[in-house]
DNA sequence: GATAAAATCAAACGATCGTTTGATTTTTAT
DNA sequence: ATAAAAATCAAACGATCGTTTGATTTTATC
């Protein structure tokens, strides 16, 4: 599906809207007014609101064609190296483009989800747990990687962390000191403490062997 | 603030609905219908429907005094286990508060939110990251923990993994095999899944001194 | 059991919602 | 230049929104 300049003015308006204020919070007489075209359009082009951000998951999801899949066969890189690069990518994925994964956060949150929506994200979440499965597999045949991982929580808390550090990076910003930090310059910011905190994470995580009491 | 049988029974109903649909995509007739009382009553008790969530988010937050403040100063236990403590108690009060954590995470992902709630929020997870800030550094004077850990982020990674497993528990149990498992069974097991990964992860990361390259 | 207060109700209020209509303008194609 | 197609618009549609009204019933107080 193409999309014309003014269509696509029009979803970016819609992803902003929505993800400051919830689908069923934003208006498409919101949306018109700041994407400067008349309500009417919105039903014009799209059908209806709801088709409007079903496009939306539509255009973004085939944007996300993940670059991932194939680095991740490169024979050049060890296991840790691997999973560096996943969390850098997760990273770089989820804070550039923090409006849309906002509105994909708050549909997983809904339990009356539109099936259209639902089955995209079921289909990336699936694609993301695929991959890190197989890279820590990789590792654990290789001997570098402890064998008692909970896979589907070590995706939970790449996702889970990234998210919510987004949610409350004003909150982060505040209790750090970083008020007077320029926009930009503390994304950057936010986005290199992250990596190193993820990293440092995951390497002492996956590679220690260790037992929990209790 | 004392509430009726009445008035607790409505807010408890708008908590799921909210929780479910959020707050602008519930109505007031929404919250009447279920929780079998006229559409005027919610006007009547709580002045309106903005003044209602007000009124759920003062009565579970004026509930949820942490006994976490004093267990924190016991002088038997090491910081690890305290640490630990202070993990099953996370797990404890978001996964038995569902409802309402669904909502305040909602909550923080809206950037046009109630003074009067993002206060209560604010407050909140200001406790929450002092304690942490207090156990942690507790441990580095004891000489067992390593110095450069930042503090906020493993705020971030302990409530934004717990939300997130909340949020995506359907898709949890699908990957794992779990769908056959009764609900009740279910949440204990995430529990418990949930507690060892994340003693796992807080252990490893904060004792083992390591260098992140990259 | 009379009186006042609180609770409940159906109905209506004005505002806003998403969407459609039908006329008009702009663009495209011949 | 002309006809067809696409885009744009103000206006209106019916539905639903949160809230209020005013009458009625229930409860509490003496």
């Amino acid at each position: 599906m193409e999309y014309s300049a003014k269509q696509l003015q029009i979803i970016e308006v819609a992803e902003r809207l929505f993800s400051q204020k919830g689908f069923a919070g934003t208006s498409v007489r919101d949306i018109a007014q700041e994407a400067d075209v008349n309500v009417s359009m919105i039903s014009y082009y799209f059908g209806s609101k709801e088709k409007l951000i079903e496009a939306l998951f539509q255009l973004r999801m085939s944007e996300s064609r993940s670059r991932m899949e194939v680095l991740i066969q490169d024979e050049d890189l060890n296991p840790i190296q691997k999973i560096n690069m996943l969390i850098d990518s997760a990273i770089d994925k989820l804070m550039g483009n923090q409006c849309f994964h906002n509105i994909m956060l708050r549909e997983q949150l809904s339990s009356e989800r539109t099936p259209v929506i639902s089955d995209h994200i079921r289909k990336l979440k699936m694609r993301n747990v695929e991959l890190m499965q197989q890279l820590i597999l990789e590792g654990q045949e290789a001997g570098v990687f402890r064998k008692n991982i909970d896979l589907s929580l070590m995706s939970t808390t790449l996702y889970g962390t990234i998210n919510y550090a987004i949610a409350t990076q004003d909150f982060y910003r505040k209790i750090n000191n970083l008020e007077d930090m320029e926009e930009e310059e503390f994304q950057k910011y936010l986005k290199r403490r992250l990596s190193q905190h993820l990293k440092s994470l995951f390497k002492s995580t996956v590679t220690n062997e260790h037992h929990i009491e209790n």
